[in-house]
DNA sequence: TTACGTATTGTAATCGATTACATTTTGAAG
DNA sequence: CTTCAAAATGTAATCGATTACAATACGTAA
């Protein structure tokens, strides 16, 4: 292995002097400069990053827990963070958790044993409380989840408001008995999207039958299951608002094995705007979130907590929109 | 920040010992053993990484470079290196290319850098020559695509034997004009399946036109696009086999949008049988590749390179399984 | 009690780059 | 030709854990 020494002696200088033509802090001489560039150039000399990451106590890299890497959603926004880090010299540690929520706290040993500047955390489904501990001392931003009322960099939609916004597209439809097939209500999303459901209802004054409401895992197959569940009932909803894409697909899916059509017989409508949305058939209506926009700004955002520079601000929330396609139509029944 | 100097000096011992104690190497006397846990518990005392990479010149991370992350196939295939990589305590260092080839070259300096004990590349698009060099000095592992004729550690299919087992498929249903949208021809597997397709035509002496043979990007896009071309000719194709799932629900869709119907008027195969393709309409019918199991593979082999382990075998073929579901069926027509 | 091998613990060098501080060189002004 | 500040470069401490080597403690056998 080459060392800054063997440059240093090459162009007979000292290390230092090496040191500060890598970094370009100092000046140095033109003609200093260029006997130390042509060493390096000659034993392709590459300073060793763990020495210089000891000494600078910063290792220009930060840990992204993912709940999910095979979803689509969270790739994109993967993504947007991948993106500004790449611009600023930083590079991404990858932490999939695959959805078991106690993985995510073996991760925060990385933070504590400073192999990573910072962290940004696209699942925030451990403990809250541990998680504000950490922030103290370390940069820490929620990306897509967050907590409730918690003063967290965060980074996210509202997804309060899109999931109203989601529910009233179908309310202005003509539907009266809306069912919703939630994600998992120990998730904030999950709670916030049936919370936006719940008020939408009620500001338009439309009864919530306890059975219509469903709570799912965000997989398809759950959306496959519940909706198999709704379906046995009596008296049939006229359109669903599923909690994500995966599971609105999965709704679908489970009508057709019964011999009903979206949205002729129920309209459905998804949430994320994933990859596939627009291919499946009927094309989902859904809340498109800017799942690589999500990924910059927090990217951004921590970069700002890791150089300690001032905060405007630390919570953003970006801005979603309703996407109508196929799976979505007027009710053509009465009740 | 607590030091190790920190701990010794409350337990009264040398840092020699608490580092014995740490990493559990020697014989420590059971009391002592006893103190320097306790001084580590109540200073909660984490070790700091950097010094102990720079130390023994190992950072128990490795860098994974994909194409593109966003595309399930690939996310599977991290999966299965995170798991084993999980297992032995190694972490993953993410470098996602976007599909823009000159990326790669970048992240090779990771390694240069010690910032990376080793490294498994998803892609193998750049240099060989380059990478062949870069082998001598450091692990490397290629998984999913590779080099002919290489001697570098790889995983994978067998991808010309599969799209021959894809083509004989539809052979062995009285297909006889039969197309191929290819991968994109400067990537191996793309051109493996295109000789695939071709081994299997020429071997049951059917024609292969070539305007039936079109080279598309692995993008839906270019599937739908290159079907739109291909449903324009006079004599149409009875059967499309894509170079993988998302070009062919593109073709699909394509054949939709002029009105036609897979597999009544055209039967259509793919391949690596990604999540949504069991959900498309009509679910198709692909190559399932053991995604997972070339990562837990790669992963394990890229161990052994990093520990010296002697190899008994440096390049794996994992057995596919073709799947036949609704998307290809018997030949109706008589050309 | 002595001697000696083993178990346990300590001391200090080491990994390689960075950087505070020290020293030398340079060039301009007097 | 001095003088002195600024520029350029060098010396060596430093980051924190690991570990080779040294030293000490301990136990057993003679």
């Amino acid at each position: 292995m080459v060392r800054i020494a063997d440059v240093a002696k090459l162009a007979n200088v000292s290390t230092a002097t090496v040191s500060r033509v890598i970094s370009n802090s100092e000046t140095v001489k033109i003609e200093t400069r260029e006997k130390v560039l042509q060493a390096i150039e000659k034993l392709k000399y590459q300073p060793n990053v763990l020495a210089r990451q000891l000494r600078r106590m910063e290792t220009k890299t930060i840990l992204v827990i993912v709940p999910d890497i095979t979803n689509t959603f969270f790739s994109n926004v993967l993504r947007g963070i991948e993106a500004i880090a790449g611009e600023n010299s930083y590079q991404v540690l990858l932490g999939d958790t695959g959805n078991i929520i106690d993985r995510e706290y073996g991760y925060f040993d990385i933070l504590r044993q400073r192999k990573a500047d910072g962290m940004i955390l696209l699942t925030a489904r451990s403990n809250q409380q541990l998680l504000e501990e950490i922030a103290k001392d370390y940069p820490i931003v929620l990306a897509c989840e967050y907590f409730e009322g918690s003063k967290l960099p965060t980074v996210s939609i509202d997804n309060i408001s899109s999931a109203r916004k989601a529910t009233e597209h179908l309310i202005s439809l003509h539907h009266k008995r809306i069912a919703h097939i939630s994600g998992p209500l120990n998730v904030v999303v999950g709670r916030d999207r049936l919370k936006g459901f719940q008020q939408a209802m009620m500001q338009h004054n439309l009864l919530i039958e306890p059975c219509l409401v469903q709570e799912g895992d965000f997989s398809y197959e759950s959306g496959y299951n519940l909706m198999t569940k709704l379906l046995a009932l009596e008296n049939l909803p006229t359109a669903v608002f599923a909690g994500n894409d995966e599971m609105a697909m999965g709704a679908i899916k489970a009508m057709k094995s019964k011999g009903l059509k979206a949205p002729d017989d129920i309209s459905v409508v998804g949430f994320d705007d994933i990859k596939f949305a627009s291919v499946f058939e009927p094309a989902l209506t859904t809340i498109k979130q800017p799942t690589f926009e999500i990924g910059k700004c927090a990217m951004e955002l921590l970069l700002q907590l890791i150089n300690n520079d001032s905060l405007d601000k630390q919570q953003f929330i970006l801005s979603d929109k309703l996407v109508v396609r196929e799976s979505s139509t007027i009710n053509k029944f009465t009740n």
